[in-house]
DNA sequence: AGCTGTCATGCAATCGATTGCGTGGAGCTT
DNA sequence: AAGCTCCACGCAATCGATTGCATGACAGCT
């Protein structure tokens, strides 16, 4: 196991000093040392396979080239598109990203901000906040550069990525009207997660556009966003005895529940009721009906988010960036929504 | 923005010397410090939220408590739960991890590994492996501590974790023949994946132990992993005219793939050709007909993989540890395998 | 020829924590 | 009371790269 090469090496090998190999090793300053010097040392560097030290560079520029990226929970399918698309935009940069999963829990989430600080990080992308974080709040007023996505965040100028939750809610209840759908249930996420929240905020908004008045007992809350609660959700709808021919779902895990359990009670999707999901996950084209749901850009999020942290980090101040960025998102029609039974 | 706090302004504050503050602060120096001294230096530092600086303490101990983690993708359903598993043990102990995604390129593969090293890594979890790379060997030579994942490492004394390949495989083969099938086909996967390797090889010792002949005529390989070659394969394999009742697949989504087109074929799962798969990846129990399959650990090998490494980190040598952890799978009998049809 | 300006390079401090070695004082022995 | 041991703590070097400032040489100008 052999030392490893510093400048001073390469500094000894060709006879000048440490600061000028490290001028010279460096684009930026290179264009202060001679051109046959600078080629020599170059030269020098590669012979001997000189790496540069980032954590001796760390310490004293205090930059990692490292970020955060925190997140609920990497097994949940959408987050790994999200995370190819931070690394699309920070790797070829030079950035590593450091990535913690805070299971939701509010405990571990400060305690993750706190790793993250502590290790240094140039900035964090927070795509788990469930609500304000003391932790992530006390990291904001110190500097540190943070953008959230799929969090709008009220206070602070902390920019967000969101997608255009509310264009979603609308373009899929009119798809569902032009079926002729006119009670429509909705299955609602989590309220204490910011995407169920918006996505109920925006149903009750584009039902109130609606002639149609948005009955209360056709909302059904999750506690969780998966098929269990999705099921749980529906069982409850129709034991309400409230007649619904479509359910709008907030997210495509409780969609799929929903038609399972329907299933079970032997009312067919499409044929019986409509059922529509949100995300388009990955694997949506090998589940049965095919699920109608709205596309986000779970990638371009990624990239957008990494894309503002970046400029922040290159010293942009955030009131010249703009504080919300809203991603298009598209409707897709698949099986799971059909004409609306007769009465 | 204010300056963080360093060991100095503790000294200045406790009015002792830094070096009997760091002394004071580290559990296992601390012993050589008088109990009241120790005792008014963690108080002050708790007072001035005193946050041990990594990278300054890094560069002197030469350890970042940092891991590196080479996958070949995160958006793959199976190795989210890996990286959870791999969590599991090394944040509880300190350590944070850096994640980078090979896409199975060789040029990628090599340029990450020294990614990784420039930043500092005190060891690499390697479960990208697509064969000998040359960066690999060189950083295992220079004393990096390497474990691999779902890889068998012949040369060097490179611990790995890898799967029971060969009792998955078998244990699909005799679940098939009891339930009478005797023209049983392989899918298999890309060769130059050890995953596909192992199986292809596991699937021939396997039917070499019946009394059937192994024909190589039911054997389809394919180029990637996913559910567009299943559907080639099994294409091919009802081209060549030869007679199979049932596809035992070397991985879910090939299964998946060959279930489709054999449907588009006319030809139903499991009644008139049982299909298999390998990984019991998530979500499967939403898609019809629900997959049999073997189920391997994914969470246990991240964690297999984690604690090896950790031995290796904490200075165990290669030679006391096993170099070899095979771990255990289980055959999950769900829908897509039936008895045999009549000839 | 002498003076000024410019530019390449060297010098040394610095980032913050760790750690081998030195030292002074307290307590004990004879 | 002199000498000894032991131990808590201080001192200072160190990790490797960066960077503001100093310096010296050389060119150009009058």
């Amino acid at each position: 196991m052999k030392r490893r090469v510093t400048l001073k090496d390469i500094a000894r090998e060709t006879g000048v000093h440490v600061s000028t190999v490290s001028r010279a090793l460096d684009p930026v300053t290179r264009k202060a040392i001679t051109a046959e010097v600078a080629e020599k040392i170059q030269a020098a560097a590669e012979r001997l396979g000189y790496r540069p030290n980032r954590i001796a560079a760390g310490l004293r520029t205090n930059r990692t080239m490292t970020v955060g990226v925190m997140i609920p929970d990497i097994t949940n399918v959408i987050f790994p598109p999200i995370l190819r698309g931070i690394e699309s935009v920070l790797e070829p940069l030079g950035y590593a990203s450091i990535i913690v999963n805070t299971d939701g829990e509010k405990e571990r989430e400060s305690r993750l901000v706190n790793v993250l600080r502590d290790r240094g990080v140039d900035g964090i992308i927070h795509a788990a906040a469930t609500r304000d974080d003391p932790m992530v709040a006390r990291a904001a007023e110190d500097g540190m550069p943070i953008v959230t996505l799929n969090r709008r965040v009220e206070d602070g100028g902390i920019p967000f990525v969101i997608n255009d939750e509310q264009s979603g809610i609308c373009q899929m209840l009119r798809h569902l009207m032009e079926l002729g759908h006119r009670s429509i249930a909705h299955i609602a996420g989590p309220q204490d997660l910011s995407t169920g929240q918006l996505r109920l905020a925006a149903f009750r908004d584009a039902m109130a556009e609606t002639q149609l008045a948005c009955n209360e007992g056709l909302i059904a809350t999750a506690t969780h966003f998966d098929e269990s609660e999705g099921a749980r959700c529906v069982e409850q709808l129709l034991a309400s005895g409230l007649r619904f021919t479509a359910v709008l779902c907030a997210n495509d895990r409780l969609a799929l529940g929903a038609i399972e359990r329907l299933h079970e009670e032997g009312l067919n999707c499409p044929a019986d009721v409509s059922v529509s999901g949100f995300n388009d996950m990955p694997f949506l084209n090998l589940i049965r009906p095919r699920l109608t749901t709205i596309h986000i850009e779970q990638h371009g999020a990624g990239q957008a988010a990494a894309r503002l942290l970046v400029q922040l980090l290159n010293g942009a101040e955030s009131e010249q960036l703009p504080t919300e960025t809203i991603l298009p998102v598209r409707l897709v029609v698949r099986e799971s929504t059909g004409p609306a039974p007769a009465p």
